[in-house]
DNA sequence: TTGAAAGCGGTACCAG
DNA sequence: CTGGTACCGCTTTCAA
């Protein structure tokens, strides 16, 4: 008949256990000074009352949320969702909760990120989604972050894939499929990875002795952006043989732009990705595989040690990508 | 000079600004009962010591959390993410944080689950995440709890997406293609939605007199285990003409191991999915398409409802779904 | 218009 | 081994 509508708190179960509430906070936090008879009575109290200790009394006295959160501009793409499914996964190993937030669109993405700050032990921040100013605040008072996917700032752990080494091997198969012609779809204003993609595409273009590409055509990430580029681009009479993609979606949005323009895919042009989505393979696109997953972990773990107080030096790794060749960059031997 | 370690408290503004820390909160919580003059030497302060209220402070005194939470399986698949994103956008709209907990595969997800309960206002659970007992705990305790593409148990509001209609529409149309026997890739004891597709399709079936398939062809959830399922079956000399897939990833898995036993889809074999992810779309599936977005965005302000104190009758509700023709089901006369 | 003080629900130190 | 009690940082009566 326990109807109870509020929760128990520790001075009930004390009541009801005949005990001081230091006594059952000992109790329950497994100290090794409370007697075993004692230590009985609490629990069957405990049991009796669905004592659940108040996490906010908990975490106000402990002086920490056991909890932390990760900022990243959007969700809808498979991208992201996996850097934080990777990253939720070891925050709950490791004993935190997991708040999220998404930035893209919405107002006042600082005030968020700062709201944010006052429930978590740590943040990951991911991209160009605050300020740099926002990180220092955070950090400021005492707040970790790890960046993800964008340049460093301040003393935060910085995590990135690479984008050079992979935008080189790309470049390279391509050259080697003797195209000549290249542009850039996507743009690098838009995002700190487009931006080193389309760099380090130029620079290894240059370095293949290939004629550097016009202006990147600028979109958005998502799949209808890239395609209304894309059209734009090969309708011009001089259009490009190979449509570099600086994400999987404006890639994908550029293969629809192809058909809808009755070009084949790589006969007539040649398109490539980057992130290598899960759609990606079903639709034969070259890409780039990051380690999406894996990223996140990272950065859960490095943000657990800075949380749990580890002072030692910066950490700023860049994790290896692997190019994966499909259909959309030319015709191979090997099967697909 | 302000090199605060600690974050300023409401105590140290209120000393700064010469007032009481009622004063102050106050002030900065809009009251008309601030002399002008008063409010602006209070926000002076608030100013100087960057003064940010703590979290928990605030939400110990208040009573809320202002915080909810979303219970998923897994964000592997691109299904849970879309829908997680839906309901991070409302949820935010209104002001809540939100916690995500993924349980797949993790140990002791009640715990994690009743975890969570402490932390938020309210939080929505989907598919077969936890026990209806646990569910029951939590409501219990006081927290409102939204369910989501599973049945309903209690007293919750449960939303689901349409299963039996679009199962019906898939079915008349696989029919009017002529095809004769069928069978159902997926495992219907795996999630409440796999095992109303099924029954579904199999109803379906019967309507329109065809026969009765065998036993689901049991998989988990991903490409891998689609692939392996559908290999087998598709190896027996009597394979079945149609495989209707439990969701999008199982059918991706089995038009892989079509590929691989050199059987043409649609002409050897027919493969339809569920849930229409993107990768169907470019994989040329034909699935059913639903409302992953909104699913999670109604959930989220039903749950807001509740916590607001909304005690209206509980809601149940099943959103429309839409059957999408592509390629893999059969040859059509309009355009893909 | 303001201040004092009583919670909110725990943890942990200090005595006993 | 246990109890008393001082916090943790805020909101909200109740009085003045």
């Amino acid at each position: 008949m326990s109807n109870n509508r509020q929760p128990a708190t520790i001075y009930q179960v004390a009541a009801q256990a005949g005990v001081s509430i230091a006594t059952v906070s000992r109790a329950l936090n497994g100290s090794d000074t409370v007697a075993e008879s004692t230590r009985k009575r609490v629990l069957i109290a405990v049991k009796e009352l669905k004592f659940r200790p108040s996490r906010l009394g908990q975490s106000l006295a402990e002086g920490r949320h056991a909890a932390n959160g990760i900022v990243f501009p959007d969700l809808s793409g498979p991208y992201y969702a996996e850097v934080v499914l990777g990253y939720e996964e070891v925050a709950a190993e490791l004993g935190s909760s997991v708040l999220i937030l998404s930035t893209h669109g919405r107002p006042d993405p600082a005030g968020k990120v700062m709201d944010l700050a006052r429930r978590v032990d740590g943040m990951v921040v991911i991209s160009r989604t605050v300020a740099d100013t926002v990180i220092a605040q955070v950090t400021e008072i005492g707040i970790p972050v790890v960046l993800l996917a964008r340049p460093a700032v301040g003393s935060c752990d910085t995590l990135n894939a690479d984008n050079v080494d992979s935008a080189h091997d790309l470049v390279g198969h391509l050259v080697e499929h003797g195209y000549e012609r290249f542009g850039f779809l996507g743009d690098p204003a838009g995002s700190p990875d487009v931006h080193a993609r389309y760099e380090a595409f130029r620079a290894a273009l240059r370095a293949a002795g290939r004629r550097s590409p016009r202006a990147p055509l600028r979109c958005d990430f998502d799949v209808e952006s890239g395609r209304r580029a894309a059209a734009r681009a090969l309708r011009r009479p001089a259009r490009p043989e190979v449509l570099v993609c600086g994400n999987d979606e404006t890639a994908l949005g550029a293969l629809e732009a192809a058909k809808e323009l009755d070009l084949s895919v790589p006969e007539d042009v040649v398109i490539t990705g980057w992130d290598d989505v899960m759609a990606a393979r079903y639709a034969g696109l070259t890409t780039v595989r990051q380690p999406m997953r894996e990223l996140g972990a990272t950065a859960a773990r490095w943000l657990q040690e800075r949380i749990a107080g580890n002072a030692g030096p910066v950490r700023r790794e860049t994790l290896a990508t692997q190019l994966i060749v499909r259909s959309s960059c030319g015709v191979h031997d090997h099967k697909t």
